[in-house]
DNA sequence: CCCCGGGTTTGATCCACGTCAACCCGCTGG
DNA sequence: CCAGCGGGTTGACGTGGATCAAACCCGGGG
């Protein structure tokens, strides 16, 4: 397969990275680290990669030998099935993993795309695993983050199997505002870095359901809704919605 | 919540179990190992349990300290939602691994229940860290099974979200029928563990639209059912259908 | 032997979401 | 300033699967 095409343009560089004074250490691997240990920790992260919009991180196929550590920014990652259908995977922010999909084959096995421009550290998975034999809490913190993806992935299963559309939708919202608050950003106000079709193919939806429940949102007060600027008015109206709902 | 009332009678037996001539061993855990390490190894899975067909091998919400290994039979996991929705989010067989979702918060995050009697190994996970530590062939191993169950749960999510009710379910069947094989057993010719409700729940689909999808299967000559027991006449069939159909 | 009950099949109807199509809005570039 | 365009909204209509309901099949117990 010809990926290599889009890719080959990105550029590396190998920067003087430094965890220990990164200010997003909590969300990424590093928590609780001995100070002594924090200085091999700096020679996990090699280089810095720099993307803009549109840009792949990775595609499936290539192979496997980095994870990925968003230090700003937002990604996507969606997988393909032969017939050409696609979906999205997840989408990734500030201080979130990119890449766990690839160990298992030494292959990645979805695309990881830039929403906006961004900056990722590479993390040489073999140095990583070396790193976590020495320093038992980078391995047990690791061994969280990958537990805590198939935790969120069933979650993700959950929503696309048993949930309504406009559940779907005020799971999905609630999830991001969520996540912006705990990097210290307004979870009220937010503005959407991907399209409805991209929140539809995450949510199992077209795009025309995602943009009608959003209108339906609005209607009823909970949301006020300019494009792709977002604004929660309640998100207990929205929490209800999930819970009552039929079944 | 009280999870205790079941679970209670579930019997331990603290038993000499050896890894090292377990004849399931590339399935498990540890696939290459060198042969001074296959002692180590046999320390690390301290006890064994039987199940009976229904039994919890463990709860949502019990702590979490051990993963388990099943040495045979055959189980499910699922989660469930506040308001009393669930969702059956795997089934697992001789060799295959369960509780991984426990490790990102001590907790279990969703039920596992024997669909047959069944005996697993419990791997206390404390100790699998440890050993992963001095053994990298294992620690590797480790964390392609983790990445493995990532990548699986990412062909879940598609299923769910792009596939119609047949192709949910030959995608299904196909599946099920490699794992078979992968065992030494009939790709061809088995019997399901689960009912149709739980196929229903695992795929997104009401046990109607389940039952309807198996007649269908047979009318085109694609399969036999009788009850739970099916063979597979057509492979292709099945695949044609998933790959062909529609979008 | 029949009865009972859980799982399964099958049919009739309903409805949430998909599909198709028109239109709109805000941006970019000429 | 306007044209063109990609993304978003909205409406009309079709349909796959849910829902409701009845009947069936099979194993187990009296």
């Amino acid at each position: 397969m010809s990926t290599s095409a889009t890719a080959a343009r990105l550029a590396f560089e190998v920067v003087k990275t430094a965890c220990s004074n990164c200010n997003l250490r909590e969300l990424c691997l590093p928590i609780g680290i001995e100070p002594e240990d924090l200085k091999k920790l700096d020679e996990l992260v090699s280089t810095r990669r720099r993307l803009r919009r549109g840009d792949y991180l990775y595609r499936a196929g290539q192979g496997f030998e980095s994870i990925y550590a968003v230090r700003s920014g937002f990604f996507k990652t969606d997988v393909m099935i032969e017939d050409g259908r696609d979906q999205v995977t997840g989408f990734q922010m500030t201080g979130e993993l990119l890449g766990l999909d690839g160990i298992s084959s030494e292959v990645h096995t979805c695309n990881a795309i830039a929403l906006e421009d961004s900056e990722v550290c590479a993390i040489p998975f073999s140095h990583l695993e070396g790193l976590s034999r020495e320093i038992h809490t980078l391995q047990h913190h690791f061994h969280k983050v990958m537990s805590r993806e198939i935790v969120r992935d069933h979650g993700v299963m959950m929503l696309l199997g048993t949930m309504r559309a406009e559940e779907r939708l005020a799971a999905f919202l609630l999830n991001l505002s969520q996540r912006f608050k705990a990097r210290g950003y307004s979870p009220a106000e937010f503005n959407l870095r991907m399209s409805r079709d991209e929140i539809g193919s995450y949510l199992g939806l077209k795009l025309e359901t995602v943009s009608r429940a959003f209108s339906r949102f609005q209607e009823d007060g909970l949301l006020s809704v300019h494009q792709r600027k977002i604004r929660i008015l309640s998100t207990d109206g929205l929490k209800k919605l999930m819970t009552h709902q039929r079944n």
